[in-house]
DNA sequence: TCTTTAACGCAACTCGGTTGCAAATATAAA
DNA sequence: TTTATATTTGCAACCGAGTTGCGTTAAAGA
């Protein structure tokens, strides 16, 4: 039983060969997914239902968390910390690349605590950074 | 002339009723708006796509600026700052309301300074919260 | 008043994402 | 190993926010 396996049990999900394949695509990436760049690279194969659905149960069981788009497209990375369904637990910062438009999880930054402001509840914050990725700096 | 035709004529826009009141709707409002907001306030006599192109128009020239929103729906605010159609400054945080799904302007919370980070050259950022607003809180 | 140009309205379209349902398959129990 | 159950998949059809093309209307300046 291979390491992708065990996640996925653990996790509650079924080892079948398109979720075993997703998941590695999410742990080698540097950066984040949306499920039209899951179809690319896996080839055309499976069914973007099947794509939703399976990103929707990674999330839900918290193998994955959404990340800032900047085209508001539902993008997904990672999650390296002790996220589980019950609740996802990330305090990093994201950058999102002005050339090329990907969103990179800054675990180095973490978020600064906010004090709040006239009568609003702050329970969560986010930081998003825009700028150039190293990839993207001539 | 009233205020409202003024604002219109500097930022080089012209004053119709539609826009008049589209102005008027982002200065009566304390927090944000979307299209379909928009259209449900005003009545439905006003075409989708007349609301989607003023929108447009209001933040090209620097009347109102893009938030972020809880269900990736396009959502506006009055700019309160010194923006035009050359460039937009913003550097307030946001809110949004785990409860009503209202996004608010924080003005008196600044983005904090970010240090970069391994190879990304940061130029902009930007801080959500997320909580309960002041109406929400029973 | 005339001319130019911005704004409007309609229809049709795009595209990311969803829903219903039946077929396939992984998993646990017998 | 076989059987029963629940999850996953695929297809088709759908939804809804936002866009595009184009002809018409109406501001603004000359």
């Amino acid at each position: 039983m291979t390491d992708l396996d065990l996640v996925l049990k653990e996790h509650g999900l079924r080892k079948t060969t398109f979720r075993k394949e997703l998941l590695s695509l999410f742990y080698d990436s540097n950066s984040s997914l949306t499920a039209e760049e899951v179809k690319n690279i896996l080839g055309h194969t499976t069914d973007k239902v099947t794509i939703y659905r399976a990103l929707d149960a990674f999330e839900k069981t918290g193998l994955i968390h959404r990340v800032p788009d900047k085209s508001n497209l539902t993008r997904y990375a990672i999650c390296h910390s002790e996220c589980s369904s019950i609740k996802h637990v990330h305090n990093h910062a994201h950058f999102i690349c002005n050339s090329c438009n990907e969103t990179f999880c800054i675990n180095d930054i973490k978020i600064p605590h906010i004090e709040g402001a006239k009568g609003f509840l702050i329970k969560n914050a986010k930081l998003t950074l825009e700028g150039d990725c190293p990839q993207c700096q001539s």
